[in-house]
DNA sequence: TAGCTTTTTGTCGAGTCGACAAAAAGCTGT
DNA sequence: ACAGCTTTTTGTCGACTCGACAAAAAGCTA
């Protein structure tokens, strides 16, 4: 029971960022690596402390994005998690508000950016503890991917994968690599043209190299799919809701 | 760009708790009554300042939910989000880490608790705006909500409202609460059956007054539901992901 | 034009869902 | 004791969906 002369802590803030894209059919997580202590030199993800007292945290979250990997438009941003351990940052009390981004595959790894060392990085490989990343930022990255699995099945989060006119064949290729498991392609096709405003068809077949021209779809109205994709792997026995 | 003598902005973190459950049918909330500026007088969630710079962001929760409800065995209490729009709190920046905590139908309004004006309030009241709140009250209990509603389709998230030992008449009522549909009790009990792990028998069948007396069970082992339960209302049409 | 690839349209059996019927098992009055 | 009421539990039926697979369509290459 505090006192009369008690005042609340004042905590430092900051946002952290999970950046999902594909790149050569496997799912890539952005990281940058650190320049200062505390965990100098290891792999972390782009994020950092609110700019002033007015920012809002959405804005410092699109902010990072820019400064730090020069992304610009976003698909999709959504807020994921705020990971608060008193003994995640050695610095002192710092809170992190985590958000999850999806980008569509990019030109190259990354334009103009700040932290110069930015690069995409294969998310098996962070998830298999091959990458060492510092902070609590695997359980973050864990539970961002979860995430991602988890919209995919009823949301229509597959499209921000994607560029903005795309196939059916490159729109199944994201629920495989998010997914990692392969999927029919004929029952896929039928199951995404059963989704009503799922996707929507946008101007003539396109010839993609070899085989018959597949037609082209853009992102459809509904953001909740009825009825949902299905993944049959049933979804990873994660344990507790708790944090 | 800060430059050298920049330090990141110190603000204040607060935990706000939905705390939903189920009275005489219908789905409740609880609800503070401020005693102090600002919105001195005008209903609020429980909640609070972190107690102080070392105190874990759930134990917090798990304090306020003792402290403000008196509740202490919370069968589920998961994080919501945060909240952090600068001008939502007119003390200064205050950013707040919401909860959504479920418990079972309890004995009367509550015991011995700290805030003496806490009391249960029928979400529809407070959807409706019949009830105003302090903040971005309204906007945390309105994620909370759906937080529930959906969870109720692919998680076991439904026998936290329940007792230890439950009907299955009892697992359907929180059903028709939470959703607002009525559901046929036939195909209820047979879907609840084939969703192997949501419930486990527990004992012999229990007299409910009038009726057959109906078997008991208490909750099962799956956190996800496979198959999952199906609201037929098209998951209300929410829109926007960002926050 | 034959051969190859990929996309698109079907087919079939097993299983699930929603609407409904009927049996089972207790309690309440008379 | 038993008819009448309630609620739970077990079925039934047609429509629909899913997964596995076949086959046609439509381009490119040689």
């Amino acid at each position: 029971m505090p006192d009369d002369t008690w005042k609340p802590p004042r905590i430092l803030l900051t946002v952290d960022l999970v950046i999902l894209t594909l790149r050569g059919g496997r799912l890539h997580l952005l990281l940058v690596r650190r320049g200062v202590e505390p965990f100098a030199g290891r792999a972390a993800l782009p994020g950092g402390f609110l700019a002033d007292e007015r920012e809002n945290i959405l804005s410092a979250a699109r902010r990072e994005l820019r400064e730090e990997a020069g992304l610009t438009d976003i698909p999709h941003l959504e807020q994921l998690g705020t990971y608060g351990d008193p003994d995640r940052d050695p610095r002192g009390r710092v809170v992190s508000v985590a958000h999850l981004a999806i980008v569509p595959r990019l030109p190259e790894p990354i334009a103009g950016t700040d932290a110069a060392a930015a690069e995409w990085t294969p998310v098996d490989d962070v998830l298999a503890a091959r990458v060492p990343l510092a902070f609590d930022h695997l359980r973050i990255v864990v539970d961002g991917v979860e995430r991602a699995r988890s919209k995919l099945e009823h949301t229509g989060l597959a499209t921000a994968f994607c560029p903005e006119v795309f196939t059916l064949t490159e729109l199944q290729q994201v629920y495989e690599a998010v997914w990692g498991t392969p999927l029919d392609p004929r029952n896929f096709y039928r199951k995404v043209q059963g989704t009503k405003g799922f996707v929507v068809p946008a101007g003539p077949p396109r010839a993609t190299g070899t085989g018959r021209p597949a037609r082209v779809y853009r992102a459809g109205p509904c953001r909740n799919l009825y009825p949902p994709m299905i993944r049959t792997v049933p979804t990873v026995a994660a344990g507790g809701d708790e944090r």
